[in-house]
DNA sequence: CTAAAACGTAGACTTTTATCATCGTTCACG
DNA sequence: CGTGAACGATGATAAAAGTCTACGTTTTAG
């Protein structure tokens, strides 16, 4: 399973990387249940996860104790919360299994440590940033700009495979809607 | 007024940085007036612009052609719709300046160059995402867990001094609400 | 300086979204 | 297995947000 955490790497930095397997000892493998939590608002978030199989939702409460998805981040992906990894401070954000995950973490000392002496590693870090940023542009410019209908067609174009492994629910907390409104509008298309 | 950039990197990186000047040298001192348009969709973003003075919007258009403001963006922070610049893909972002502004830019040329060069300048380019990020990461989450009312209130506690330097028709673009609701909710508070 | 344009507020009204309750269905777990 | 909880759909209703018009004020540009 390590090999897809290998492959991951090798293909947006070619395969000519020294220091790979010393890179790869540094992930611990971590198998995640169904809605088990990897991080909970309050804690500091100690490690980033690269999803070898499965689905992270990231997500806070809003004032009615509902839940809000940020993000949800499938198979040949990272997902922390890169704030509180970087900065030590606690998470606002929750970190959830949606589904049985294989997962390789790596705590924020190897991850600095290798920043620093791997260049090849910070590279990978700052292509990590740099995806990160790029949804989250989408993810708000879509969130101002569509209504509701709006953002249920976008994601069926743009992530379709996403509407049919998840729950409802979870989508439309994606959406930034209630699960009722979901429902109806889905069966208006 | 290029010092207000070189304090800018020194209070992040600490004043014993080789090659500041250098890097100095890098950045084209540019004057936008009012309403000055540095990026239109369609167009690739060709720089990564310092504010030195003034503010700066990012967006887009609607479906009705309306305005849906991504970033406002004020002094003594970055702007750009890095995806684009990075990838030399066409930005699907405008970027405007909506006070009169100086700014200093750096084009993909120079900056790739320095990324690559410069450890320091490297430094700096990571925080820049970094911010960025943190910064799109919470406004996710007002955008997905808050209501109308309660993303004024949350712009009043953390960007009041927003509220009062830009035109309402901006700040609600940029809380994704309509003007006209904007300007109801905000005399009942 | 002045006319035109843009802006901010307000009222009336429509549409969209949220809330609440209900009811089969599915799913998880003992 | 069976049973209790979670899920998804739907109707009725309430609340929130959007739309349109109007009007006085401010800003802009000639």
């Amino acid at each position: 399973m390590i090999n897809v955490l290998r492959q991951h790497i090798t293909n947006r930095l070619g395969d000519d990387i020294q220091n790979l397997d010393q890179v790869l000892l540094a992930f611990k493998p971590i198998k995640a249940k169904r809605n088990e939590h990897l991080l909970r608002q309050g804690d500091t978030c100690k490690y980033v996860y690269f999803i070898a199989k499965g689905c992270l939702q990231v997500y806070v409460y809003d004032n009615d104790f509902n839940e809000s998805t940020r993000d949800i981040v499938t198979e040949d992906n990272w997902c922390s919360d890169l704030l509180s990894f970087g900065s030590g401070n606690p998470s606002s954000e929750n970190i959830r299994a949606v589904e049985p995950c294989e997962l390789f973490a790596v705590d924020r000392e190897n991850f600095q440590k290798m920043t620093e002496t791997i260049p090849q590693f910070d590279k990978v870090y700052k292509q990590i940033l740099e995806a990160s940023y790029a949804n989250s542009v989408y993810r708000i410019n879509t969130l101002v700009s569509l209504t509701a209908l709006e953002r249920i067609k976008w994601l069926m174009e743009y992530r379709p495979t996403l509407m049919t492994r998840l729950s409802s629910k979870l989508i439309a907390s994606y959406l930034g809607i209630h699960k009722d409104v979901y429902s109806r509008l889905k069966a208006k298309l």
